[in-house]
DNA sequence: TCCCATCTTGACGGATTCCCTACGCCGCCA
DNA sequence: TGGCGGCGTAGGGAATCCGTCAAGATGGGA
């Protein structure tokens, strides 16, 4: 079920959204600050953010820049301005929508769904298991206690997305550290380590999360 | 299908794109930042990309060195520039085709259609029988356990990629090792024998991996 | 302010891969 | 028959790459 972090500091539209959302079988967590909406998009790992940018603690732009710091998670920006040059900064902050208020709440529907198709289309992802644990890579979620770090999903997620294929170290540094880093593998085999320790069930002779030596590391499924 | 992945980030063009691609038969993702862009390149595993070079957080030509790392998907460049700097840099990095705004999205699509016949993705390439062994280039894979070094896969892409043709001895000694070994044909010798041995049903009357003495070798489907 | 989780950075032993030399075989030709 | 060039095979040293431990740096929350 694709969970939705709502942030808007109106308790009638947070309601609204609650209701129509619920309806339409997503989960529903809501935050009226922009402090308690990235605490929460921490916790709770959300599938989609629907932001409001006029907080009263934190300018909205600032909440996106938090959010983009750690995660790619979809974010559909509501504003009462219209101005292009909103849009522009939000969009260029990382947002992937843009809705001005007022707005019909099922055109606002249909753009969460647009969007949530997008992200789940590329390859429906379903649980996958290593080792003796099953990851939920859209929960965020290790079975048995096993917390990981974001650094630790994002390299996660790039191999669980490519079963059985050879994922090159330049691919892995770029996606998950940034063009920057394509000649620092060592970042790779810090957390390459960390991954199987918390994953394999004998880290020293992992099964699932394997070295291809001088070219990569493949996740065998 | 095609997939053609769009990194834009102005929503309409992005909108006008993925709506005309989609009218002919494209699948269609969408990107609105070269980081975005990078991960879903890795994910998606798309056959074509058209990329902005003027994106929020990163320069477009890095986001062509991320690409290039690893895969050889085309890539064809949307620019507000027109200066033949730009272009001539974009495509030594490695774009296939350069297109300067405003453009005819007709112009584009066609340029897509041309991109898209002239090259087959290298990432869709179907796996090939050798021996009794199936092999993926693309996953880096050969089935019954056989585990290759990044130099044999090297020297195995070229030969597999030239079905049927006589590869010779220069272009595969300057493709697998570089120019400067052109003449050092032991090299050949030594990981042909080991492709035979790891990749042939009988290593010493080869039925696929043959030798035209003099010239050079062939890869026989 | 301190503490804790996380991310960096450095160093070292062991494993893998590569490079290089040497040798035997075969067909060709003088 | 003996020499020669091209090819296949074998093995060991060197270079590279990888896993691991440890410690410093950073930043956010209590």
């Amino acid at each position: 079920m694709t969970r939705v972090l709502v942030v808007d500091d109106e308790p009638q539209l947070l309601r609204a959204l609650r209701i129509n959302l619920r309806a339409r079988e997503y989960e529903v967590e809501v935050a009226a600050d922009g402090t308690t909406a990235l605490r929460r998009a921490g916790s709770w790992h959300p599938d989609l953010v629907v932001l409001d940018l006029g907080l009263p603690d934190l300018e909205g732009i600032e909440v996106i820049h938090g959010l983009r710091g750690w995660t790619q998670v979809p974010i559909i920006v509501l504003s009462g301005r219209a101005g292009s040059g909103d849009k522009v900064e939000a969009l260029e902050a990382g947002a992937d929508d843009y809705v001005t208020k007022p707005f019909d709440i099922e055109e606002l529907v249909a753009r969460i769904r647009a969007v949530t198709r997008r992200i789940s289309s590329p390859d429906s992802v379903t649980p996958v298991q290593v080792g003796g644990h099953t990851i939920d890579l859209a929960a965020k979620t290790v079975s048995g206690g096993v917390h990981l770090t974001p650094t630790e999903w994002r390299l996660l997620d790039v191999l669980l997305r490519n079963p059985g294929k050879l994922v090159a170290q330049q691919q892995l540094l770029t996606t998950v550290w940034g063009p920057a880093y394509r000649s620092e593998t060592h970042y790779l085999r810090q957390y390459m380590a960390q991954l199987r320790r918390k994953l394999e069930l004998d880290p020293s002779h992992p099964r699932h999360l394997l070295t291809e030596p001088g070219m990569g590391y493949r996740y065998q499924p």
